[in-house]
DNA sequence: GTGCATCCTCAGGTAACATGAGGATCAAGC
DNA sequence: GCTTGATCCTCATGTTACCTGAGGATGCAC
């Protein structure tokens, strides 16, 4: 159970076989062995460090996010804190992101109801969809 | 007032230089007549064309989207009904995004909490964050 | 006429992989 | 021993929606 490809990496992980690589390439993964025919080759603590890496793409970190984090965590002493407060920025983002999707929902809902009071009746010669999108901008 | 400039026409749609070009080369614009010098200008309805595009995207719709919902309202009798769809598929994507987000924070949240408590204290030799992270695969 | 702003057309970069070409290797079945 | 299909390798290019920069022409103000 040492030594596993990297198909089963991927499975175990729940990366694809491209995203292993790319990891790889991206130097998120250290010492990668290799079979002499050539063939990559996996222990457990590999599987862990991609199932960390996935797990934080997953949440939203960007890889450059994930290589701090792993800075961090492989130092002597993982700094904890640090990891904390990126995780705490993050949360920050995404507040944001849900705000920026309420008010979308409000605009687009808006729209669609507009539509379906002035267009379906074929009371509007000109779909009031078109013109509330490219009369003004917003704000 | 009908000639306009590219930086002109940036300005008064709410995009960049770069992004106005770009439109053009993905031929979301139709007819941008040029200048004696090679210049491109533009007139009131490129504005208005340029504004929609822009606010399709500040939506979330990508530009093959956008192409589809110029496509419907290019018709002689513009497709409101099909757009109004657009729209509604649209919310449905967002609510999806909005769920997944609201899963992040409650995992980042949880993560900074454990945080918190176990490793700000000095009470775990290995920040549990990483451990939480690496260990196994939500779901 | 000097200088700075704006414009032009490529070309290449960004993020995070996915996809495909072209070829080697492995494991299973006959 | 041999065929076959799955898996693996590397390298190159595609994806999305632009941004940035090179190298050069033009416009406008003083």
């Amino acid at each position: 159970m040492a030594g596993m490809s990297i198909g089963q990496a991927a499975e175990r992980s729940g990366c694809t076989v491209a995203t292993v690589r790319h990891y790889e390439d991206e130097g998120l993964l250290k010492g990668i062995g290799r079979a002499p025919n050539g063939r990559r080759v996996y222990g457990w603590p590999d599987i862990h460090r991609l199932r960390f890496v996935r797990r934080c793409r997953d949440l939203g970190f960007s890889i450059n996010d994930v290589r701090s984090l792993l800075g961090a965590t492989d130092a002597s002493s993982p700094d904890c804190l640090a990891v904390r407060d990126m995780a705490v920025a993050h949360i920050d983002r995404l507040r944001v992101m849900r705000a920026e999707i309420d008010a979308l929902e409000r605009s687009l809902s808006s729209l669609a109801k507009t539509c379906n009071e002035a267009c379906a009746t074929g009371r509007s010669p000109v779909c009031t969809i078109v013109e509330d999108l490219g009369a003004t901008a917003s704000g």
